[in-house]
DNA sequence: CTGCATCCTGTAGGGGCTACAGGAGCAAGA
DNA sequence: TCTTGCTCCTGTAGCCCCTACAGGATGCAG
């Protein structure tokens, strides 16, 4: 993790200020790498900031709410999953209109072609 | 398509600079018309404003040469390809991890859990 | 004690818009 | 004619999540 990051969530307040040594380094102590680990995970799966913090409130909570948790997740999964259905798309318009380009004689590229004309689909 | 997406595309000439009325309002004419279009639709298929760019000039240029098109084209479309497959990992996870939430009866909600533990991927 | 690596602060930039604020133009209705 | 309300204008700042500097201080090995 680069340390341009770390500082970064420090200063929107996602990681704790940490202790400065004498020389006014910081001295990160092992809740530091935890939470640091827990949001590398969750950026990994794509949870925005936001919601990361929202998750980091919720682990720290005593009644650890999977409800909340499991709603948030969900959500987010809904998206990953909207975003893969508009990728799939693109990616299957995008490959017949490249294969087009394969054994292409004529004059009109079928890219531009597409790009060009009206449907898109 | 939002006006102030049209002037930005005018500032960052993307797009024409427009003659005007004498009230001082654009008047844009066919091939403003055209180049917004071609731009829209590539921007829906994710191409990058760069990208796009270097496609109005291929697309301008008299030898339309199919290959650049193509090669342009084929390298996003492995981009493509790499987000889906990403994202298809991510949906896995989640997917999983969420429906453990379903009938659970322990007191660790398994989001936190994997969010908690070393092991993501 | 000298290098040199690492840290520090602060600011600016990236992509692709979007959202104001504060003003001017313009067409339709009273 | 005048008002009303809509659009348009310019310019700047913000969004997300960092990343990349500049210019300085500190720490450690040799």
């Amino acid at each position: 993790m680069h340390i341009e990051t770390i500082r970064y969530y420090e200063k929107i307040k996602m990681l704790p200020v940490p202790p400065r040594t004498q020389g006014g380094r910081r001295a990160y102590g092992p809740e530091h790498t935890r939470t640091l680990s827990f949001i590398r995970r969750s950026r990994e799966l794509g949870f925005t900031l936001d919601e990361i913090r929202a998750l980091i409130g919720l682990n720290a909570s005593k009644n650890t709410s999977c409800a909340e948790v499991q709603e948030l997740a969900s959500s987010h999964l809904e998206s990953v999953r909207a975003k893969l259905s508009d990728l799939t798309r693109l990616e299957r318009i995008l490959a017949q209109t490249v294969m087009q380009c394969a054994g292409n004689l004529s004059s009109v590229c079928p890219v531009l072609d597409m790009l060009n004309s009206e449907r898109v689909a």
